[in-house]
This record gives structure tokens, C-alpha cells and sequence, in this order.
DNA sequence: CCGTAAACGGACGATCGCGTCCGCTTCCAG
DNA sequence: CTGGAAGCGGACGCGATCGTCCGTTTACGG
């Protein structure tokens, strides 16, 4: 059962050049592009792709591993903070500064939600024990609203990547939503100035004739349902 | 270039057919589900189907045509309203029942992001004067805090409708949203109390080791990317 | 009741993505 | 240097969806 342990140089190499293409790929084309498509972007058979990742599944989880990490770091960072609230809003800012910036990582974000809790919940039972903690000293502190229960963190970062995976190109508006959210969490109401808003119009939300190319370009589903 | 004006009372009957087959099959398998599907729900055939909606997207825009007339008229009535924050608290919170409440109707709405500007944008251009005198009156009503601009209603709006899309079954996370956010546009903070927290945990957000079926079924993609 | 035009439906060819299979290449230990 | 095992790559068979084409059925005005 114990594996060889010594893996050829080639094998690790194209491995990283096929989770660089990954990342790449996906933040292009979405996280169902297709597996070939990564494949050339690495410049490699679609064999050596299933080989090293054989589903998709696999290949997101791996691609996005670091954005995890810092996530967890986020996490346990937040918690050693001398302010609780600092700590708190390290957090936020730190998992949506991750969303704005890294593209494709909200959508495997947004993905890894409705198959999260079944099983393996190992690190997510202590994520979540932590996050607790947190929260109960942020409102113990005072800093943070009395009524504010750590399922609200999960909503304002679920909504947050939604609104990225949306608008992908929209850094103001991503700020200014941390920022109102932020805001709205607090017990006091420093009313800190929020960053510029962003330019989005309503544009044709509520228009009922609508152009050519609306929604087809990857006409987009909901993330999270059991097939 | 005057059509017929005289439809024979099946063809409507199986567009209405069509159209309700069309809500029911989006809700449950996302807004690119076979377009067989919805034919064989309709109790018709492709060829009927393709021939009353050419495209996938004349079918999603007609499918919740009444959906987006409700937002347009909870516009209207927003600005005809006594108070103009009560006014904007109503589109706020119509808009976003209807998020909620309307399985597949998030996902049109986000997919109808991204082309939207581009043409068409009669409705769009008006809705978008509407929304800024809104804005300005309640603003100058001194409900809503000064720094508001009319892109933080989309902003939120598009936040919202990004969660719904991601825990469609979470009506407590999406009122607790609402409130919060209504509650970080207000001026004074008026600290209504907020509705009950949501179930949502961090579950394997943090966690490294993912199980099976994590993201597969149904991979996601975000909504709005062109092709 | 009847004829016609409109509407219907399902079969069909084309396209696309998946994941495997197998012959060839490359690494590296001895 | 060399042999063998690990790794590689692309062709291939499969299944799903698309959108059209055409023979058949149905509504309805006269």
C-alpha cells in the first residue's frame, strides 16, 4: 500500500503546468470548461490531465488549494488578533479580497457550498468552532452587534462571491459591499466613509425587450444543486 | 410585415404550456437545461418549442417576463410612494422575494447582467433615471445616509440574488441579508431588530480534504461571462 | 362539411465533451 | 550505458444536446 514516494521530475513538473493552465482556464472560460482545453493550455495529453486529476472535481479542489489555505490562515489569523473585530474584518476583507482578485475562485467557492457538510468535515467542524469563538468575543468586545450570529459571516461572504461571480470586473462595487457590510455588523455605527461606488447601472434588469447575446455566452446555472 | 394578428388557439395554448414548462424545468435544473426537457414537460415537441422560441434566451426572457414586470412596477410604486425610503425599502424587499421566491428567476436575473447595457436600453435608461430620483429624494428626506449612490441598490440587489442563486433553500439567510443591508443604507441606524439567523455553516469552506460529490454535479459557471 | 394553411412532432445529422485504451517515449537506478 | 517501469499523448467509442427538416395532423373560415 505504501507508494513509491519518489516521483519523476517530469510527473511533478507537468502536474504544476497543468494546475497553472487549470486556474488559468477556469478563470477564462468558467469551471466547466472543458478538460481538453486545459490539457493544450498546459500543453499536454487529456492522459497526463486524468492521470494526475481524474475528475473534476479533483482538479478544481487542487487548482484552488493555496486560495483555501489563505482562507484557513485568514481564519486563524483573525482569531489571534489583539482586537477581536480587527480580527473579524481581516477575515472579510481577506477571503474578498481573494474573490475580487483571484477569477474562478469565487465560482469554485460558490461550488464547494452544497456538498460541503456531509463528510471529511474534519477542518470544517474546527473552521467552524473557531469562527464561534471569534464571534463571541467580537460581540463581547462590544464592536461587534449583539444580535450577529457567525451564519451571518457565511451569508455576507456567500453573497459577496455571488456579486463577484456576477460582475467579475467590478472591484468598487466589491469593496463598497464590504464595506456597507462591515459597517452593518458593527454595534456602534461609526459611520467610516465607504470607498467610491461602482458604475453599474441598472441597465436592462427591469427593461422587457432585450438584445441579442443576453444570457446565451454561457448561460450559467445554478451553482449549487444535486444533480 | 403585418403578421396574422389571428393565432390559432392551440399554437397559444402550447406557448402558455410552454412557458409554464419552461419556470418549472429551470427551477429544478438551472437555466441550461436541455431544451428537450422543457418540450417533453410542455407535452409537446422540439420543433414546437424551437419554432414559438428560436433561442434558449427568448425562452428565459419569456419565461419571467411577469417576473420582471413585477420589479419594473415595484419601481414605479417606489417612486409614487408617501415616504421615499419606504418606497425604496419596498423595491428592495419585492425584488428580493421574488429572488427567493421564484426558483430559476436569480439566475435570469444575473445572466441578464452582463449584455445588458449594450442596446435596447429604453426601459433600462428610464428605470435608471427612476432609481436616481428615488435615491436623491429619500436621501434628501434624510432617511437614507448621504453617501448612497443609486449603484449600491444594483450592487445589492445583484449581492442578493448571488446568494439566492448559491442556497436556494436559505429564505432565512436571504431576509437576514435584506435587513442588513436596508438597515446599512439607512442614515440614523435605527436597529430594528433583524430576522432569525440562518443554518448556514462554514462547513468544508476552510477545509482542505474535500469528499466526493463535492462540486461535481453541475459544475457552476459564472453567470456572466462572454463567451 | 371541407379545403387549406398553419401548427405539430419526432427522427435525424452534426457537434461537442468525456474518459479510456494502448503503443511510444522518457526518466533514472544499477 | 542500458533495461524496465513509470509516464506520456492522442485517437477513439460513447452519450448528450442541438436545431432542422418534412410528412402528418388540426384548427377554423367559408
Amino acid at each position: 500500500m505504501t507508494s513509491p514516494d519518489r516521483v519523476r521530475a517530469d510527473a511533478r513538473r507537468n502536474r504544476e503546468r497543468v494546475l497553472a493552465a487549470a486556474r488559468a482556464v477556469f478563470a477564462e472560460r468558467g469551471l466547466d470548461a472543458p478538460m481538453a482545453a486545459v490539457a493544450r493550455r498546459a500543453g499536454v495529453g487529456v492522459a497526463t490531465l486524468y492521470r494526475h486529476f481524474p475528475t473534476r472535481d479533483a482538479l478544481v479542489r487542487e487548482a484552488f488549494a493555496r486560495q483555501r489555505e489563505t482562507c484557513s490562515r485568514a481564519l486563524a489569523e483573525a482569531l489571534a488578533a489583539a482586537d477581536p473585530w480587527d480580527g473579524l474584518r481581516h477575515l472579510v476583507e481577506t477571503v474578498c479580497a481573494l474573490h475580487r482578485e483571484e477569477r474562478g475562485f469565487p465560482a469554485a467557492f460558490l461550488a464547494a457550498f452544497p456538498g460541503a457538510a456531509p463528510e471529511h468535515a474534519r477542518l470544517g467542524r474546527r473552521a467552524e468552532r473557531d469562527l464561534a469563538l471569534l464571534v463571541r468575543r467580537a460581540r463581547e468586545s462590544g464592536a461587534l452587534r449583539p444580535d450577529f450570529h457567525p451564519s451571518d459571516l457565511v451569508m455576507a461572504l456567500v453573497a459577496h462571491c455571488g456579486m463577484v461571480a456576477a460582475l467579475p470586473d467590478d472591484a468598487a462595487a466589491s469593496r463598497r459591499l464590504v464595506a456597507y457590510l462591515l459597517q452593518s455588523f458593527r454595534a456602534d455605527r461609526a459611520n467610516a466613509p465607504l470607498p467610491p461606488p461602482s458604475a453599474l447601472s441598472l441597465g436592462a434588469l427591469l427593461s422587457t425587450a432585450r438584445g441579442p447575446g443576453g444570457l446565451s455566452p454561457s448561460s450559467s446555472r445554478r451553482p449549487g444543486t444535486r444533480g
